[in-house]
DNA sequence: ACTGTGATGTGATAGTATAACAAAAGGTCC
DNA sequence: GGACCTTTTGTTATACTATCACATCACAGT
């Protein structure tokens, strides 16, 4: 049950979040993709939280909404969101978590706090590129970068 | 059930992974750290199979040497070895691979292929640093990156 | 020997994710 | 509209990954 708080500080969710809904029907409809109820709902329930939550907890709000009620449902949308860019997954915590940057291609850094699980999403440049060349000399073509950062956020920082 | 080549290319094997273990030994001592028997084992399963491995292959191995039969048994053990710096592991492919250069510090990252799940270690640098600048930005302290591409190994790039 | 600490083993269980199949929704061609 | 195909949704069941809690054992220091 990961439920980790997205970002260390506090701040105005509704501007942060605010047009990143319409930028992913926008995008979706130039794609041709079919932001459907339940994906839709799903990528809300990401954004309205906006922590980074376990599949299962997604599942709960769905089911609650009126969606069916098995882990396939939350799989199949979240496994949609992330496969077109509009959350990302994190690994280490086994969950997800709506991009901010939908549309935008970037190599999405997470700062992940080993104490209290707040999570962040940091734009580091340059590591795609340093990346794809230490891929070619391998003959490895890099599709998609994931890159996890464990660590201490600032409020578990002063009070160790 | 995870097992994936490590490096994409055949390779004399006994070379690249010859004094592996008897480095970790030599960390090990020299940090007060017990390598047990169990702990050790499990290195050079991962070792000999050289490949990444799920903790229930490496746990079914231990048994059949006479360990326990338990999840905890390999677990912890994997759990040492990561901890200590001798071992990887693999969120994505949720499995475990032998570090090649125990001792030396290094931010692994792992070219993970989508079609046959080989993994090579490749070494990247200035992540570390770019990410630390980033981080600091926002108060976040860095201990442990890992960063995980996936994409097409070379053979696979040529089938498809 | 006594004691504290860490390591191991075990049974039980929690948590995460996918397989396989049926039914429904949407698109396209005639 | 009807026939057809493809995608999406829902369901049951199950596989896979990981941890808890507790007993026992090994070992270092005294």
């Amino acid at each position: 049950m990961t439920d980790a708080p997205l970002a260390f500080a506090p701040h105005d969710h509704s501007a942060c979040s605010g047009d990143v809904l319409a930028r992913a029907e926008a995008v979706s409809s130039d794609a041709g993709l079919r932001l459907t109820p339940v994906r839709r709902r799903a990528l809300e329930i990401l954004l309205e939280s906006h922590r980074a939550m376990g599949a299962y907890d997604v599942l709960e709000r769905l089911a609650a909404d009126g969606f069916g009620h098995q882990p396939p449902v939350a799989y199949r949308a979240l496994d949609f969101l992330v496969e077109n860019g509009f959350a990302h997954r994190i690994r280490r915590l086994n969950a997800f978590a709506a991009c901010m940057h939908p549309g935008k291609a970037h190599a999405p850094a997470f700062l992940i706090c080993r104490d209290c699980d707040a999570v962040a999403e940091a734009a580091v440049d340059n590591v795609r590129v340093a990346l794809d060349k230490a891929a070619a000399g391998l003959g490895f073509a890099v599709e998609r970068v994931s890159l996890e950062a464990v660590g201490l956020c600032p409020s578990c920082r002063g009070e160790s």
